[in-house]
DNA sequence: ATTTGCCGCAGGGGATGGTA
DNA sequence: TACCATCCCCTGCGGCAAAT
């Protein structure tokens, strides 16, 4: 089983090979072909099954496993209904009183002809190149547009939602954030900060720089996984937002003085 | 399966000056 | 005064190979 993520994207994909991404900046629609992929944005787990139809929100952090089929293996079809996209499209056709948006990420829609049908015409449109098929894409992009709105006109106000994130309690934040493996600057971003302010606010806040305290506490978390046989090293750095377990093992020997698989009977406790 | 050693370079940290 | 952009130095992240 692979750790895939949703690849940020213009257009349209037919996704096979996902890679390691825990930050989403699109809204992405997409088909499930075979296989599943399950979603975790730290506060639920969505599992998009084989034959799902799915909506999933911008500004997103997720964790994403790709489970394969036995005999299909794994592929989705997803569409990135970009920010420039969707501005463009608010012009031409203007959106009208939207409904309060819903707090899931992920949204999960029944099968219908329509979604159906769409799909199955996007088919000659996959992994072409967008110079090629620039019109063609864009008309489906603007198809897939209208069918999101007729089937749930509540989409509205999560799709023409273009402001930026606001500035919010940076402890709270980075306390349920710290796993997933994103970017000084882009923790400045989704707390509604500038790179400078988000740097200042976190010292005041943590008496600490970004970086130091995100990685102290994502060994934290790993040292009580390991030690309590939660997980093994090899599942735990992931899991904590470490990209490689050589790093991994490095940076907890620095901290811990002793390698991960070492403390189960060695250490007593950070 | 996990650790260790090594390397290249992206990006984090800190300082500084600009702007509203 | 608060917030932001930019610059430069250097740390440490991620990748790879070899050892354990």
């Amino acid at each position: 089983m692979e750790l895939p993520t949703l690849q940020h994207f213009d257009g349209l994909k037919h996704n096979k090979n996902w890679a390691n991404e825990d930050f989403i900046p699109e809204h992405i629609f997409g088909y499930q072909i075979f296989g599943s992929t399950i979603i975790d944005d730290g506060k639920k787990v969505y599992e998009i099954n084989e034959g799902t139809y799915f909506f999933s929100n911008r500004n997103s952090l997720a964790k994403g496993t790709k489970k394969f089929s036995p005999t299909e293996g794994y592929s989705s079809i997803c569409i990135c209904l970009s920010q420039k996209f969707l501005k463009t499209f608010s012009m031409t056709c203007l959106p009208a009183d939207g409904q309060v948006p819903g707090k899931d990420m992920v949204i999960v829609f029944p099968e219908t002809p329509l979604l159906t049908n769409y799909f199955q015409s996007l088919t000659p449109y996959i992994n072409r190149s967008e110079e090629d098929f620039k019109d063609l894409i864009d008309a489906k992009l603007r198809e897939a547009t209208l069918i999101l709105l007729k089937l749930h006109p509540e989409m509205r106000t999560r799709l023409f939602d273009f402001g930026n994130p606001e500035k919010i309690d940076l402890k709270s934040y980075m306390e349920s954030n710290f796993r997933f493996n994103l970017s000084v600057e882009r923790f400045s971003y989704l707390t509604g900060r500038s790179l400078s302010s988000f740097k200042k606010d976190f010292e005041e806040q943590f008496h600490d720089t970004p970086g130091k305290w995100l990685v102290r506490r994502r060994l934290k978390e790993a040292y009580m996984l390991i030690k309590r046989n939660v997980m093994r090293p090899s599942e735990v750095y992931l899991k904590v937002g470490f990209e490689n377990l050589s790093h991994f093992s490095h940076a907890f020997k620095k901290v811990y003085g002793v390698s991960p698989s070492g403390i189960v009977e060695r250490v007593s406790g950070p």
